[in-house]
DNA sequence: ACAGAAGTTGAACACTGTTCAGGTGGTCAC
DNA sequence: GTGACCACCTGAACAGTGTTCAACTTCTGT
């Protein structure tokens, strides 16, 4: 038969990866799966839902197992392994920090945990969840280096608040 | 005669207050300033070169004077400056992250040098300003004092690079 | 064999940014 | 005053966008 939901999305992941977001269009999925755009509303509300399926499978693919750590050094891995992640698709970041915006809650709970773990309290845990995720989310193309330099000035700034 | 180019900038400014940045078509403008949308192209090359001036309009208007205080509170200055600038306008931080994304440098060098003032080397500089005007311009709707809080912990992580 | 679900079509709607030949009206030089 | 120039604008077109929907096929379970 026609195709399945996991299959628009994952051909939808190969159009990314060939030709970038801006050129992933309705009517240019479709034509790559053979079909008229009109049918891949059969599997998705509209072209929002759709990007936050491939968001999901994207991270989902680059989730790893927890490691048993430090809080700050788990905040250091959520953050180095949500970067790999969007890193290994054209515009991941674009289209992740499009997603973020629409339900910033999934990619943040694990930060948020991690800090909770380390001892701060709600809100230090939710602003400082937030700060880092769209730190990550906006310093797609930096070297790693830089990128590992502007992560340390933000994590210092919660060890100094934590640690004493 | 005809408009100019400053005219279609604060038509364009007033009709991102009433109705937005999604509504801003150029056909939309055209309408308001009772024109065809093809007479918008006499005065930018395209809707990108419209926005930027538009962006650079929002960002003179929230400029203040100079003041003479240690590099750390200028940097806290600038930050809150460029927040209130963009707060003044409906989606002002959509459009000016959106213009920023193609001209970063004229955001980023104050804080540049605010921060090369405290000591701060080329790169240190240079990434701690990218950092500081992203997360600026990450959180539009935070309340405002969990935009000083977030804005803080990059900061503390700064006075901590640069103190001792 | 038949009902129903799953999947698709093809056309349409209302938009978008952009281009361009042609036209209008004002300003300046001779 | 006449002609040239220039700023500004028109109206139509082009190629694209997301989205909707009645009608159709095809496959599946009873």
């Amino acid at each position: 038969m026609g195709y399945h939901r996991s299959d628009v999305v994952e051909r939808a992941i190969g159009v990314l990866d060939e030709t970038g977001l801006e050129a992933l269009s309705m009517r240019r999925l479709a034509a790559d799966l053979g079909v008229q755009a009109g049918a891949l509303y059969h599997h998705f509300d509209n072209k929002a839902a759709l990007l936050a399926a491939v968001a999901d499978e994207i991270l989902r693919r680059g989730r790893r197992p927890a490691e048993v750590v430090a809080w700050d050094a788990e905040l250091q891995l959520l953050c180095v392994g949500l970067r790999e992640a969007m890193q290994r698709h054209r515009d991941g970041a674009a289209l992740i920090a499009q997603v973020h915006r629409a339900d910033a809650e999934a990619l943040e709970r694990p930060l948020r945990s991690a800090l909770e773990r380390g001892g701060a309290d709600d809100r230090l845990a939710r602003i400082g969840a937030r700060s880092l995720v769209r730190f990550v989310l906006t310093h797609e193309s930096d070297e790693p280096a830089d990128f590992a330099l502007g992560l340390g000035l933000v994590l210092d700034g919660l060890r100094h608040r934590l640690n004493l």
